[in-house]
DNA sequence: TCTATTGCTGTCTTAAGCCG
DNA sequence: CGGCTTAAGACAGCAATAGA
């Protein structure tokens, strides 16, 4: 590669954003390499793909897969991916609602284009699934991984195992349930520090995930007295997640913090008088700040991002700012329930439709400009209560996409 | 100590009633 | 008939606490 001489390639970033990527060094020899370059060079974020404009097909795009196909001058377009939004809890109703397509109601029409975009859904979800497991070495309070479609049951500590080990080997031997009332503990506290990586307030659907996972792993946890010996171990989650997300509550932790009726009205009498309940389509997403950054800090960043917007669009320098300010700017709009005037003031570039679409991205993980073939309107009122309000959670994906889209 | 339960309340869904 | 409003019931989360 080193004797290759200079080129230059046609970078097509969105469709209006068209740039020229000098390559000094000539064409790198690999697609990853490549991918790298455009990366640096553009300030991209997150996962995509490069497609090359092919001469013999006129106008027509295809998959990058060797440096070789390009040349000098040529077209390259980024293809960000999406990955497919999280299904575990519609499977079912997609089936029934194929099924049953007499009941079209709102549900079903957003589940049709769900699969319509990604027909083939369920397999890429399942090869997604190895790359997505946690891996133990970094930090899980930011919430950047989806739902598993196979939740990857915890090592539990090593006498819990060794229980484990026993009652699996007497389950297999004799059929014996296992007695787990004194490993009961460790279980539950590991499979909720599991979940929470994902989620902070899972549903029936999702616990149930769990519990299959952990029934199919441990067999001798089944309990035949109960539906397909799992729902106690659903009801013991669900009780566990609320004193678990009671314990973080205690323990600080803003994203749950922000909903504890002590902080919201210290002075009623009734515990739950005047709680804003979770609501479709709202969010109190609040991921901490990126490493190295403190609100001063950011709150330069913004400053910075103002003046960015005031002299002109730098779409991937607002865009890289906007990113690295994302933490303290739900901080304000959760916390303190920002007046929409008052962001508009302090973060004009959110106002913008690609921005709004990122922000739904950066709370959501869904792109749904890419999801629904930019067909919405992402100034919907249901779209800026979600990138705006103050809410609660994140309700499942599908249910938020189907509100956006009504 | 930790799981399970209860009381209180907000939100969502559904069905009934009303009206043009 | 279709759109809108209202009421009832289901459900969910927090806090306090009962129970093992």
């Amino acid at each position: 590669a080193s004797k290759s001489c200079p080129a230059k390639l046609r970078v097509i970033l969105q469709e209006h954003d068209i740039r020229k990527l000098d390559l000094p060094n000539g064409i790198p020899g690999t697609v990853s390499e490549l991918e790298s370059i455009v990366k640096r060079a553009f300030g991209l974020i997150g996962n995509f793909i490069l497609h090359y404009k092919d001469a013999d097909f006129g106008e027509e795009y295809f998959s990058l897969t060797s440096t070789s196909d390009i040349k000098d001058k040529d077209t390259i377009k980024v293809i960000h991916i999406v990955e497919p939004p999280t299904l575990t809890l519609t499977f079912t109703d997609v089936e029934s609602s194929i099924r049953s397509p007499s009941k079209s109601c709102i549900p079903t029409s957003v589940h049709s284009s769900l699969t319509d975009v990604y027909p083939s859904v369920s397999s890429s979800c399942s090869g997604l699934q190895d790359t997505l497991i946690c891996s133990s070495s970094e930090h899980k309070t930011q919430r950047s991984q989806r739902w598993p479609t196979e939740f990857p049951v915890p090592r539990f500590a090593y006498d819990t195992e060794l229980v484990l080990a026993a009652g699996s080997e007497a389950f297999k031997k004799d059929g014996i349930q296992l007695n787990f009332t004194s490993i009961l503990p460790d279980i539950l506290e590991k499979l909720a520090e599991t979940i929470f990586n994902y989620v902070a307030y899972p549903t029936s659907a999702q616990l149930s995930d769990v519990v299959e996972a952990l029934i199919q792993k441990h067999p001798c946890l089944k309990e035949p007295g109960s539906y397909n010996g799992c729902y106690g171990w659903r009801q013991r989650l669900k009780y566990k997640m609320g004193n678990y997300r009671a314990k973080l509550r205690g323990l600080g932790c803003p994203e749950l913090d922000v909903n504890s009726i002590k902080k919201k009205r210290a002075h009623e009498k009734a515990p739950a008088k005047n709680i804003k309940k979770p609501r479709k389509a709202e969010v109190n997403f609040l991921p901490p700040h990126p490493q190295g950054e403190t609100e001063e800090s950011l709150e330069q960043e913004r400053l910075e991002l103002l003046d960015e917007v005031k002299k002109g669009m730098n779409y991937l320098m607002i865009n890289e700012k906007m990113a690295k300010t994302f933490s303290i700017r739900r901080q304000e709009i959760v916390s303190q329930a920002t007046p929409v005037n008052d962001v508009k003031y302090r973060w004009p570039a959110l106002f913008d439709t690609a921005q709004i679409n990122e922000e739904f991205r950066r709370i959501t993980t869904v792109n749904l400009e890419e999801t629904f073939m930019a067909k919405l309107d992402l100034y919907s009122p249901k779209m800026m209560s979600l990138v705006f309000s103050k809410g609660r959670r994140v309700t499942d994906d599908v249910m938020i996409i189907g509100s956006c889209v009504t």
